[in-house]
This record gives structure tokens, C-alpha cells and sequence, in this order.
DNA sequence: GATGAATGAGGCTTCATTCAT
DNA sequence: CATGAATGAAGCCTCATTCAT
């Protein structure tokens, strides 16, 4: 009655990995993290219960690989915005960061739906602090570092650069989250233009 | 032959609910919903396990009834903010709308802090789409609704009432929740007065 | 189907886990304790699987349990023989050790199958060394001790007592141990007269 | 691409064989039997974990082969000492018997170690009764017969020739046993002193 | 022969829920 | 009403064994 006439495939380490991150966060998607069982994860990627166990060490040990993996991307990128600041002219610096934020996160969507769901609170390693408030921490830092830096140049003005920036932050990425978390579809234009006037007149002199 | 006194207290019912909510709501915040037992609600409450099956169906309805509560409240005050549109002098209400938010939101941190982490995906009533979804989109409905109205009054003007009403939304919420979530202490005053420049900024004409 | 009509019956809880316990010595006889499931003891026991563990930690954690139950027997009943040394004639001591020593193994026989037969290794608590290394090294240290109090006084003679103890316990004990392990039957009393002429010949003068 | 310089180095299937047993007799003596993987053995041995099952069917098997060479060995060894019965002068024979018994423990401590352990239940053929119990039986026949041949050659006198000689066995190898199990070191002369010492007694007419 | 990724049965353990007292 | 022992479904994880390369 097993049509199935595949079997025992085998793969290159590297691939069968990504595949099984693949499965778990599709079904993380669907059920929720602590609702999607390792059973969900091999069947959906194709593989027996135990083939998980040769790429994870537990169902927590994938989350926190899935979590790390969001937070490096999401460190790396916000280096490389950061790193503009000064060599450009502030208010394109500005609309350029914005489009770069809002197209990276609308690419890790699915990412992002998943690990903001039920992701705090599942530290695998109990020792660190979530790893997901130090990373929005440097986010913030940078920032506020940036705001603070067009200030001094005379381009921007705000009394609380840190606020501020802060509430930039949360106000593009709670909006697209809580889009993306309820299935409404996003206009990315539209959303871009919104949120390059909101930045602006808040930072114009 | 018992020699414990505390035995077989029996209390209303609706402090026993509510006794078992808050020892509920206590231990969410310190282990996450889902590694949280029903044994360890019932033990912060000092109750019996069984006790907890008189006031609840499951621990799927409490947190049910923890959201609903939270939910219920939240529309509540956003409505009585909401009435006041156009009675008012529209920079006054901006500034009272915001206060007021942010002492709503620091006066149930601890739900707050609870329910935004796992509470999506937690529905008992599978059928209904998720409760907080159309919570904020109501909040939402009106915070549009009223930078409308102001724009019509010649009062406020932008763009896009809708995202920048969102905006708002998710700026301050979202850096209050993420203050709360990882401890950071808030300062209330300041808070308020960056939120107000923010808004009065991207409202101005 | 199902005729059996007992349900959920509550007992005692020093009972249930003397049942546990009991079922657990009956089935690690039968098929060995590595062989043996949870399960198997609790439908011997004929409770559900989950009772197993309001009774004990774990499977090792009952090993560990009755391996300390039995060794605390042996050191107490080997003090109480130890504590006649030098109160009575040597030749009555030695007969009356020996029968003590037989009828105490002969009473505990399955748990002394059971925990001969596979019991060391399974060392749940892995910073102690084997439980039974060390008691069987106390019943050891007496018997040596005995001996060299009867050569002191007169009436044993015998160049080495250390060894010869230890020959004595493992005679003894290995022929039990292996009669019970391998189902052979014992007669008591022939078994006694031949340990008896067995020491009364070895520790002549 | 591969630089790793010994791969599928191919061996004489007897090398092998004996490479993997010796190997597993290691792992068994640290971890015990039944926690000892057919991984931790590939490992030890250096060779891949399908190449167990070109050797050994299963992991009993090789338990069974363990045994069955141990069983051999003392058999055979057993049978050359009784051979001797006799032909040589009797009280000659006991210390040669003795000597020699020991020396032969001591030499295979380390099997001896790891299948007294845990060695029964671990019948692969479930039909045989357990081999040791056989082979054990054997040498009490032989050891029985022994001494009935030198008391009816009016060299020795005892009562129950059966059961002094089940003494004598488990005597010398419970003690070696236990020291080896619990690494105490084994003085090999004294040993053998206090062993003829409580043999000659015991047979003396 | 040798390899080691893949398999999947089966064990251990947890915990939401029930119910006899 | 309150209790907490008992339940058992369901999840996690291990590891002996297989098989495509």
C-alpha cells in the first residue's frame, strides 16, 4: 500500500539541515512553536523522527539555531545600514535605511512571524538573556547613535534622539509584524512612502 | 488527625477565579505560557489541582479569559478616548490620548507582557479568528478615524491617516511591551513628552 | 470489552509503591532489568503508566531505591551478628552466624537475584561508587574482624583472616546467589551443616 | 578531496572480529552492558557503524560470542585440570588446581568483569537456558567428582562433596570477582596461600 | 568490504484532565 | 466545594539495524 518508492535518500548534510528548518518554520507558521511537534517537522520535510536528531539536538536546540540565524542576519544588515551614516546625504541616508529595513524584513516574513510569536522564553541556553533583546538593543543603539550624529551635523533636530529612534523602530516593525502575523497584505509602496514622511517631519529642524 | 489549618477554605467564587488568574498571570511571566503547568498555577494559588477544573474548563479557556479580559478593557478605554474626538481642541486630545495609553498600557504591563508573547495561537475557539487581531484592528479603526477627522478640521494633515495611525500605534506600544519585556525601567514623563513631539511633528500641517 | 470494573482506586501511598516495587522485582526477574519497561511494571502492578511517576523520579531512581533498601538490611542485620562477637562461646557464634546469614539470604532471594544479576552500573547517583562495593566491603571488614578476635582469644587459628572471611562470605554467598539465580533448589538444613563444617575446619586451631 | 589517510582500510576478517570484541569488552566494563551502544563500540574500534553487523548479527550475538568463549575456555581448562585427577599425588593436585584456577581468573579479569555484570538474561537464543548456568554446573560436576575420587582414595574427608565444592568455586571466584569489580589490587601469592590454606583444611581427612 | 546517513520501533517522561473521597 | 491520587494520550528522544553509495 506504501506508493512511495523513494527511500533511504540520502543528502548532503547541508541540504537535509535547511530542509528541516524549512518544515519547522512552515509549521511553526500554521500551529504555533510549543503546538508543532517533531513528528510535524520529519513528516512535512520527508524524513523519519529520527533523521531529526541527526541534524538537532532537541526541538529547543532548532529554535534557538532558527533564532540565532534572524539575529545575525538581522545584526549584519544593520551594520551594513550603519555603516553609511556620514557618507551620505542625510535625508537620502534616511530613505535609504527605511527601504532596506522594511524589504529585509518583508523577505523574512515568514521568519519573523514564527520567531516574534512565541520565540521569547525559549532559551535553550539559559544562561544568556534572550538573545533577541540584546539584538533589538544594538538595533536601537544604532539608531540613536545615527539620529544623534545628523543631529550634531545640523541636519536633524529631536529633543530624545534614543526615543525616538526607538519609536521608529517599533512603529515600522510592529506595523509590518502585526500585518504580516494577521495575514494582511502589505503594500510596500504605500507603506515605504508612510514611512519615510513620518521620519522625516519628525526629524526636520 | 490534620493538623494543616489552611484546609478546604472555601472563598467566593470570584476571588478564587481571580486568585487563580493572577497566580496564572505570575508564573506566564516567569516560564512562558506553554512550559507553565496547570500544577504550578494551582500550587501559587494554594489550591488543590483539581480546584482549578471547578473555575475553568482548561487551561486553553483561562488564557481565553486572561485575553478576553485584556481585550475588553483595552477596547473599553479606546472607546471612552475615542468619544471625546471633536469635543475637544484637537492638540489637547492628542495629548491626553497619549497619556492616557501609556498609563493604560503601564497599568497591566504584566498581562500585556503575558498575553503578547505566546497569545496568539492560543485560541480555544478555533473558529474565531484570533481575538487580538481584531482588537487592534478596532484600535486601529479609530486612531485612523480620528487623525481623519482632524485632517478634515484642517487641524492635522498627512498623507495616510490609516499607516500613520498604525504607526502610532506601534511605536508606542511596541517600545513599551519591549521595555517591559526585557525590564527595562520606563520613565513615564519622558516618555510621554517624546511621544508627544513624534505625533505633534507628524500630524503638524 | 473492557470487564475489569475497579476503577481509579486510591490506595495508600506506601502501599502503591510497595506494589510498584514489588511488580518491578517480579518482571526484572523474569526478562532483566535492562529488558524491563515502565510498563511492564505498571500493568503488573495494574496502574497506569503515569503512577509510576508520582512514586519515583524514574526507572533508575527505583533501581537506586531498592539497591538501598537491600543494603541497609545486609549492614543492619550483619551489625546485629557482628555486636555478639566476644558474648558467646566462638564455636555457638560461628553456627548461629552462618544460619542467620543462610535464612536472611534465603528470605530475600528474588531481590537478591534481581540485584545481583544486573545491579552494578546502574549507579543513578554517579558520584558515590557502587553502594554494594562498599557494603559488601563493611560485611567483609566484620567478618575479618570476627575472625581475628577468635584468634586473639584462642579459639580460631588461621594465618590470614582477612582472606578467609571474604572466603567465607563468597562461599557462601556465590553458592546461594547462583542456586537461586539459576532455579535450582536448596535444602536449608544440608546447606548449613556443610558451611558449618566448612568454617568449624578452616578456623581450627 | 579526502585527506583523512585511513579510510576503508580493509583488515583480515579475524582482526576485526577480535578488534571489535576487545573493544566492546572495554566500553561494557566502563559503561555497563546495556548503556553501551553499537556506536560506542565502532567508535572505540575505529571502523564505521555498519561495519559491526559484517561481523557480529546483532548486538547479542556478540554478547553471545563473548560468552561462548569465555564458556569454552573454561571448560577446556577445567577439563585439562580434572584430566589430571588421579595421576598425580592428590594434595599436589589441589595446588596445582588452585594455581592454576587462579591464574586463569586473573587473566581474563576483564571478560570475567563485564559478563558477570550483566552477563545473564542476555540470551540471544532464548530457547538454551542460560550458558553460564551450564557451564558452571560443569565445573561444580567436575569439582564434585574431583574430591569424590581423592575420598575414596582415602586422601580426603568431608561430608558433602557436592556443596564443599560449590563452596570452593564460588569461594576463589567470588572474592577474585568482587576485587576485580571493585578494583581492589589482588595480591596473587597471598591469594593463592590463603586458598590452599582453607582447601587443605576443609579436605583434610 | 566499508561507510555513515537514514530509519522507525519503542522506551521514558510529562501533564491536562478526571473522579472517588 | 475541595482535594490530590490516578489516568493515559501524546510528546521527546535513543539506538539497533538497514542500505545506497
Amino acid at each position: 500500500m506504501n506508493l512511495d518508492i523513494r527511500k533511504r535518500v540520502t543528502k548532503s548534510p547541508d541540504i537535509r539541515r535547511q530542509e528541516l528548518m524549512d518544515a519547522a518554520i512552515r509549521i511553526f507558521k500554521d500551529k504555533g512553536i510549543s503546538k508543532t511537534t517533531v513528528s510535524d517537522i520529519t513528516q512535512t520535510a520527508g524524513v523519519a523522527k529520527g533523521t531529526f536528531y541527526l541534524y538537532f539536538d532537541s526541538k529547543d536546540q532548532l529554535l534557538g539555531g532558527l533564532k540565532e540565524r534572524l539575529v545575525d542576519e538581522i545584526l549584519e544588515h544593520a551594520g551594513e545600514q550603519y555603516a553609511r551614516v556620514g557618507r551620505e546625504d542625510w535625508w537620502a541616508l534616511v530613505d535609504s535605511v527605511l527601504e532596506s529595513f522594511v524589504d529585509f524584513m518583508l523577505a523574512r516574513s515568514d521568519m519573523v512571524h514564527v520567531l516574534m510569536q512565541e520565540g521569547a522564553g525559549h532559551d535553550f541556553d539559559a544562561g544568556a538573556n534572550d538573545v533577541f533583546a540584546q539584538c533589538e538593543a544594538k538595533v536601537d543603539a544604532m539608531f540613536a547613535s545615527g539620529i544623534q550624529a545628523g543631529i550634531e551635523a545640523g541636519a536633524f533636530r529631536t529633543v530624545d534622539p534614543e526615543l525616538i529612534g526607538k519609536f521608529f523602530h517599533h512603529a515600522i516593525d510592529g506595523t509590518l509584524i502585526h500585518s504580516i502575523l494577521y495575514g494582511e497584505p502589505i503594500d510596500r509602496d504605500r507603506f515605504v512612502t508612510a514611512a519615510k514622511e513620518l521620519v522625516r517631519k519628525a526629524l526636520a529642524p
